[in-house]
RNA sequence: GGGGGCGUAGCUCAGUGGAUAGAGCAGCGGUUUUCUAAACCGUUGGUCGCAGGUUCGAGUCCUGCCUCCCCCGCCA
C-alpha cells in the first residue's frame, strides 16, 4: 500500500470504490470524509447516516458492509489504517503508528511537501491582486491586512502548485492628482529635494488642496485644469506626477521590505489609462453597456440584486473610474499572463464592486469568446478605532503602519532583553525585529480575515498564547536540541528511528500528518488563519512533547525516535510560518 | 427601502450539518539538580443575540425579528 500524502482524499475514493462494489450502494453515496476528534480517530466518514436514511436501511450494518469491503481492497493494508464503526453510524479512521512513521520518512522537508502539494494547483497561472495602495499616501494600519493575508495567500497558493503573479495595481491615477499638483505648485514645494518623510509632506499638501478646493470654487476650476495637462501629457504635470510615483514607490518598497512582501510586477492605474478605450468600445459594440445620465454604464436587469444598481465604467465627464480600469486589468491579466484565475484581495467594502466586475466580465467575455478566468474577491473586514468606526485617514490620527512596526520591535525588544540578558545587542535587535514583525503580522492573520476588528495596541502585539512567538520559541527550542545533540536537521533517520510509541509521540505525529488537509481547507476558502490555527495546535503538541518526553536520552533508539520527530515538526513548523510570511529564527 | 457582514465563556476569538461547543488571555492551584519556564499540567467559567422551521442530528442550513458595522451612479 501506498503511504498517501492527502489520506483523506485517498480515503474518500477508496471509500466510493468500495460502495461501487457493493449492490446496497450506489451514485448517491458520498463518504464525507472530515478529519476527526483525535479521541475517536484521525478521520471520519458521516457519510453512512444520511445514505441509510435515504435507503430505509439500518446505517451500523450499511456501515459494516462497507467496511468489510474497503478492507478487502488491495490499496488498503490493515497494518495501516484502521476503521471502527461507532455511534449511530460513523466510520473512524485511525492511521496506525507504523502509518504515522512511513508517512514522517518518506515527507522529511519543505521540498518533498512542497511536491507532494503541488498537486492542488498543478501549475494553474493564477494572478492576485494586492497590496495594491495609492501613492502619495502613506501607509497606515488600514495597509496591513491587505499586505498580510495576499502575501500569506500567494504563498500558500506557489506552495500548493500554482503558477502565481502578485500584481501590484498601485492607485497612482485620477482626478485626485489634479488637486495634488495644484497644492504642490501653490507651495512650490520641490520635489527634487524631498524632505525626510516626503509622502507625508505629500498627504498635507493634498488634504491643504482638498479643503481650498471644497470651500472655492475658482480653486477646483484651477485643481481640475492642472488635472486635464496631466491626463493630455503636459510635460511639466508628468514629470510631477512621476516624481510622486518615484516618491511613492520608494517609500512602499521599505515597508514590503519590512513587512516581507514579494510583488512580481507593479502595474497601476496608470499602466491602464490608454487601454480603457478598448474597453469603452467593446462593451458597448456587444451593447452591454450604454449612456445614462451623461455617464456609460452597465444594466444587469435580469440580476435580482443589481437589477437597479448599475455599473459605472466611464464618468459622464468622460473620465475613466475604477471600473473601467478594473475591466481593463483583467483583460490585460488574461490576454497577456494568460491568467485561468484572478483573485482580488481587498477589503469587505468593494464586494458590491467585484461582483458587478464578476457579472460584467461573464456576459463580455462570453460574447466575446475570451477564454473565461475563475475570479474570486478574497476580502477581509475592517480594523476599527476604539469608537467602533474605520480608522479613517481623514478624520482622526490614523495609526501609521511605521509606528506600529516600531513599536511592535520596541516591545518585543524588552522581553528578549529580559530573557537574554547576555545576548549581544545586534542579536537582540535582530531576534526583536523578527518577533515584533511577525506578531503583528500573525495577529491579523489568525482572524477569520471576514469579520471587523477594533484597533488594539495590546491586541496586535500580544505574545502570549495563539501568538507568533510562540510558534517561533517552538521552532527555537528544536533548534537548541539539535545543537546540543550536534545532530543534522537532515538526516536520514530511516535506519534508527522507528514508529512513535509515546501518548505524546503518537498524538504529535497524528497532528503532523493533518497538514494535507489543512491546506485543502485553506486553499478551499483562501483564508489563512486555519493555517494558523494548525501551527498553533501543532506547536502545542509539540511543547506537550518535550515536556512529558526528553529527547537527548541514553537509549539511543528512543533518541532517534524523539529526534525524528523534533525534525519533522520543525519542517513542519518552518513552512508553515513562511507561508504566512514569517521568517522562522534558530535562536530567541 | 435593497444588499452584505457581525453577534459563541469576564475579555479576544476558533469551530467543514456529526459524537459531551473549544482555545488563548484574565482568575485560581501546581511543575524547574533534567534538551530554552517566551514552557508544561490541572481547574473555574456557556440561554452559541431572540423566536420559529428543516433534519436521524443545527453554533453551523431556512424564515422572521433585534443590536452594531459597511455598501447601494459618476471615490477607490
Amino acid at each position: 500500500m501506498d503511504i498517501w500524502f492527502h489520506p483523506a482524499k485517498e480515503l474518500n475514493l477508496l471509500l466510493k470504490k468500495a460502495a461501487a462494489n457493493l449492490p446496497d450502494f450506489d451514485n448517491s453515496f458520498d463518504p464525507m470524509i472530515r478529519p476527526a476528534d483525535p479521541k475517536f480517530g484521525d478521520f471520519q466518514a458521516n457519510g453512512i447516516l444520511p445514505f441509510a436514511k435515504s435507503k430505509k436501511a439500518n446505517p451500523r450494518s450499511v456501515a459494516e458492509l462497507l467496511v468489510k469491503e474497503l478492507h478487502n481492497l488491495d490499496e488498503i493494508d490493515d497494518t495501516l489504517i484502521e476503521s471502527s464503526i461507532a455511534g449511530p453510524g460513523f466510520i473512524n479512521f485511525k492511521l496506525t503508528p507504523k502509518f504515522l512513521h512511513k508517512w514522517l520518512l518518506k515527507y522529511n522537508n519543505a521540498d518533498s511537501l512542497k511536491e507532494a502539494a503541488g498537486t492542488f494547483y498543478n501549475g494553474k497561472k493564477i494572478v492576485i491582486d494586492y497590496p495594491s495602495p495609492n501613492t502619495a499616501k502613506q501607509m497606515h494600519v488600514g495597509h496591513l491586512r491587505p499586505m498580510v493575508i495576499g502575501e500569506a495567500i500567494q504563498r500558500l497558493l506557489r506552495f500548493c502548485g500554482a503558477n502565481v503573479i502578485c500584481d501590484n495595481h498601485i492607485g497612482d491615477w485620477g482626478t485626485n492628482f489634479g488637486i495634488l499638483i495644484y497644492g504642490i505648485k501653490s507651495e512650490n514645494y520641490n520635489l527634487d529635494t524631498p524632505t525626510e518623510n516626503p509622502l507625508e509632506d505629500l498627504e498635507r499638501m493634498y488634504k491643504a488642496g482638498s479643503a481650498k478646493v471644497k470651500e472655492n470654487p475658482a480653486i477646483a476650476d484651477l485643481a481640475r485644469e492642472e488635472l486635464v495637462k496631466l491626463q493630455n501629457a503636459d510635460p511639466e504635470n508628468m514629470s510631477l506626477w512621476q516624481k510622486i510615483t518615484d516618491i511613492s514607490t520608494a517609500a512602499f518598497e521599505k515597508m514590503y521590505k519590512i513587512m516581507g512582501v514579494t510583488i512580481d510586477v507593479t502595474l497601476g492605474e496608470s499602466f491602464y489609462r490608454d487601454k480603457v478605450e478598448r474597453i469603452y468600445k467593446e462593451l458597448s459594440d456587444i451593447s452591454l453597456a450604454q449612456i445614462d445620465k451623461g455617464a456609460l454604464v452597465v444594466f444587469f436587469k435580469d440580476d435580482e440584486k443589481f437589477k437597479e444598481q448599475p455599473f459605472i465604467i466611464r464618468k459622464s465627464d468622460g473620465a475613466s473610474n475604477y471600473a473601467s480600469t478594473d475591466l481593463a486589468t483583467i483583460l490585460y491579466r488574461v490576454e497577456h499572463f494568460n491568467a485561468e484565475e484572478v483573485i482580488y484581495v481587498t477589503d469587505a467594502r468593494q464586494q458590491d464592486h467585484f461582483q458587478q466586475l464578476f457579472l460584467t466580465v461573464g456576459k463580455w467575455f462570453g460574447i466575446k469568446k475570451y477564454k473565461m478566468p475563475d475570479m474570486r474577491h478574497v476580502w477581509f473586514g475592517t480594523i476599527l478605532g476604539e469608537d467602533g468606526k474605520a480608522i479613517k485617514t481623514k478624520s482622526g490620527e490614523p495609526i501609521r503602519l511605521k509606528a506600529l512596526i516600531d513599536e511592535a520591535v520596541l516591545r518585543a525588544k524588552k522581553i528578549v532583553l529580559e530573557k537574554n540578558p547576555d545576548m549581544p545587542a545586534d542579536e537582540v535587535q535582530n531576534i526583536a525585529q523578527t518577533v515584533g514583525v511577525s506578531a503583528l503580522k500573525y495577529a491579523d492573520l489568525s482572524q477569520n480575515r471576514s469579520g471587523d476588528y477594533v484597533f488594539s495596541w495590546d491586541k496586535l502585539l500580544a505574545f502570549d498564547g495563539n501568538t507568533a512567538p510562540y510558534l517561533l520559541y517552538a521552532v527555537a527550542r528544536i533548534h537548541s536540541i539539535f545543537r546540543k545533540a550536534q545532530i543534522s536537521l537532515d538526516k536520514d533517520f530511516s535506519a534508527e528511528a522507528s514508529a512513535p510509541e509515546t501518548e505524546q509521540e503518537i498524538a504529535l505525529a497524528r497532528k503532523l500528518l493533518a497538514l494535507p488537509s489543512v491546506f485543502e481547507l485553506a486553499l478551499s476558502e483562501l483564508r489563512p488563519h486555519y493555517l494558523c490555527t494548525y501551527l498553533f495546535e501543532l506547536a502545542g503538541l509539540y511543547s506537550s512533547f518535550y515536556n512529558a518526553n526528553k529527547v537527548i536520552v541514553e537509549d539511543t533508539a528512543v533518541m532517534a525516535r524523539r529526534l525524528m520527530l523534533c525534525a519533522r515538526t520543525l519542517r513542519i513548523l518552518e513552512a508553515g510560518l513562511r507561508l504566512l510570511g514569517i521568517e522562522p529564527l534558530e535562536k530567541m
